[in-house]
DNA sequence: CTAATTCCTACTTGATCAGTAGTGTTTGCA
DNA sequence: TGCAAACACTACTGATCAAGTAGGAATTAG
């Protein structure tokens, strides 16, 4: 019952360019020595990430990653559906209704669904940019990032 | 992201053995047939739910297994967390702070907790004996089932 | 032209899930 | 007393997925 490797190095690297947006693109490598994310694991996540709509990416040397929107308006849940897919916290829930055996009769369904949508909302109701501001203040100065 | 079947299959036998609360034990057989649950995984859902205390187990012919405790005093969260561990999120979670290479200064990890924090909202805040009376009116009235 | 960078596909290794299987142990009942 | 029903334990298997590695192609600044 967790989220895989890639939201989390997806949130730290949407973090990342957030402390930075507005200057020019930040490559990949760069990113990965900083957050200590393995370098080529991470390029595949930020393909994901462009290809959700969430990075651009600026191709050749002096290339990188940027992202697309404000901070403030990319949300976790933004990042985490785009590593991990749709977010459903059981087999019996999804909006498909009676995936589980059940055909229709299940009791059970009701929990999973509210607690897909507790996920959801936590997720949904934090921000990038929220984030961006409690790591800049807990790597000190963001003078030292410039 | 999601739970796995063991979750699934355990609150199902959860909310059949309270249907039938006060009465014999049931047998796995029985409830796996009824809810269309593969038999002998069954059983193994069952031994991890003795184990963890929640219901008792009758050894031999006729027996079978019941709830230890009223319905209405067994969460879903007992039941999950019986079958999957403690619940967390995310790698980067978890009561030992930094478990993620950040050490320490990961802004991401708040959002991490406070996802698991939801999750374990909505299944502690859920009783079989809820799940079970609902699911008695689902299967039409009770007098079916005794 | 060259070095830096993203892009794409494929591969590998290990873990985990879902279920099956065999065998042992206990117990109600005829 | 014996048998069948039930749980108990351990091990195994096939499939899937997670996490990361690898190789090379395309693009671009300088």
């Amino acid at each position: 019952m967790r989220l895989t490797a890639k939201s989390e190095y997806g949130v730290l690297a949407a973090i990342d360019l957030a402390v930075s947006f507005g200057g020019g693109p930040v490559s990949a490598r760069e990113i990965a020595e900083r957050r200590r994310i393995p370098p080529r694991f991470l390029e595949q996540v930020f393909v994901s990430l462009r290809r959700a709509g969430i990075v651009s990416a600026q191709r050749g040397a002096r290339g990188g990653f940027s992202l697309n929107r404000d901070p403030d308006d990319i949300t976790v849940l933004d990042i985490v559906e785009a590593l991990e897919g749709p977010l459903s916290a059981s087999v019996c829930d999804s909006e498909r209704g009676e995936v589980c055996g059940q055909a229709g009769a299940c009791a059970a369904a009701p929990v999973w669904s509210k607690a897909t949508q507790a996920l959801r909302d936590v997720f949904a109701s934090t921000t990038i940019g929220e984030l961006a501001g409690a790591q800049v203040v807990l790597d000190g100065s963001p003078a030292d990032r410039a």
